[in-house]
DNA sequence: CCCTGACCTTGATTTAGGTCAATGCCGCCA
DNA sequence: TGGCGGCATTGACCTAAATCAAGGTCAGGG
């Protein structure tokens, strides 16, 4: 559990620009509402408009709704990362803990308004928004087209950049989510996934250690079965 | 066939701000490439850098490459819009002409740096990446969870909403794009598109009109069949 | 330390959509 | 305005992943 000035301090460390004034400083953080949430909460925010979120700590899932029950994973988030979560358009989305978190809430249009006074603000903002869109693309090319197993594998190799850590030489990467979430964000069923993360044990390229510990121990072969574009056009 | 001073006096009076000097106008002006591309050309941008292209008139695609020749439409875009080309990544982008087209093409870094200088251009190109964010997630839901018959139905009421007309109180579409790219934008084959849209004609929800022309008949029965949630949370 | 419930894995079977293979039709250009 | 080539449709069959159905295992609480 963070302190709200820890959290804000880190907020505005990583995504306000280092030249801007104290008064300005305070006008950001006077928006900013600190939410500690347990593990595998859905946050009430308000459907009606766009939020900024702040992950302090902790990790988080960004959720479309299709009717009858149909979920899908459009993002998922780690700390430091800052996410935009839309109004509810023709499907709702909700934001979602993976595992205890400390988040900071922001409303967006109060937060962009207050953005104008500054182009740094705005400029990283702006980034913040094309990361996303540039991880929502991959994800189309994923979802649209490839198969379970390169699917599985670039998941992977995505985790591993973004939360795996070096141990004896191989990567390691405890994931937040369970196979649930995996399956929800790769667009297949729980037992499909089980299944790859089975194919791949038996290949050798990874080694799996109780339900979220995972072992790349042949990173290379996994970026081959990812399905990447292998050379230039 | 649009002259350049037209296709950057519309591409200025929808993307800068009325505000802005003639000074600064002149500067983004000489950032502008036209291209006058004919139809079903893949645009030869420079895969190192980011780019911003704005169109004029015509219509276009932006698609990811995967291995194995299999391709993902990520976008389509019409008239006015601005879109973000991505450098090449994990996969590589190509944008390319659906039909004879007119475009603005701006480097990105050089665009985003002048438009430092001010925060309504900036917040201008965030609307735009906003918008192509959301988009990206309502097709990530789409090629994740949908079915290929939702696939279909949601793809023909977003292009009414895009593209649609109005004709003798129906909503009348004509498409730019082939069956190909309709199937590579919904994660399907061609023959499964021509078999989902031989089923909405069959139920008299749709009626086409050539290769390229649907008229709309039932756009509430269409839209029931698109999957979207049918009750608030 | 062991019990329990949730989560994960495995197996058998089904199915939506893909693949393969003709055939049909539109629209363009001579 | 007729012929041609590419695109779209339709049909038969196949397959990857979904569904249905048991078990197995892990991690946290008593």
């Amino acid at each position: 559990m963070m302190t709200f000035a820890e959290q804000f301090d880190r907020f505005a460390q990583l995504h306000l620009p280092a030249h801007l004034g104290d008064d300005a400083i305070l006008r950001f953080r006077s928006l900013a509402r600190p939410v500690d949430a347990a593990r595998d909460v859905a946050l009430g925010l308000d459907e009606g408009n766009d939020h900024l979120v702040f992950v302090s700590s902790g990790a988080i899932k960004l959720v479309a709704h299709a009717s009858a029950g149909r979920n899908q994973v459009v993002a998922f988030h780690f700390p430091d990362e800052l996410v935009v979560v839309p109004a509810r358009a023709e499907h709702s989305y909700t934001l979602s803990t993976l595992r205890k978190s400390d988040l900071l809430v922001f409303d967006y249009a109060s937060f962009a308004d207050l953005a104008r006074g500054d182009p740094a603000v705005l400029r990283s903002l702006l980034d913040t928004a094309r990361s996303s869109l540039s991880r929502s693309r991959e994800k189309s090319l994923t979802l649209g087209r490839k198969t379970a197993t390169e699917r599985l594998a670039s998941f992977l190799v995505g985790m591993a950049h973004r939360i795996g850590v070096e141990r004896e030489g191989l990567t390691f990467i405890d994931l937040p989510m369970s196979r649930r979430d995996i399956a929800d964000s790769l667009g297949l069923t729980i037992e499909t996934v089980s299944r790859q993360f089975t194919i791949l044990r038996d290949l050798g390229i990874v080694r799996t250690v109780g339900k979220s510990g995972v072992q790349l121990v042949d990173l290379r072969a996994l970026e081959a079965r990812a399905g990447y574009l292998t050379e230039a056009a």
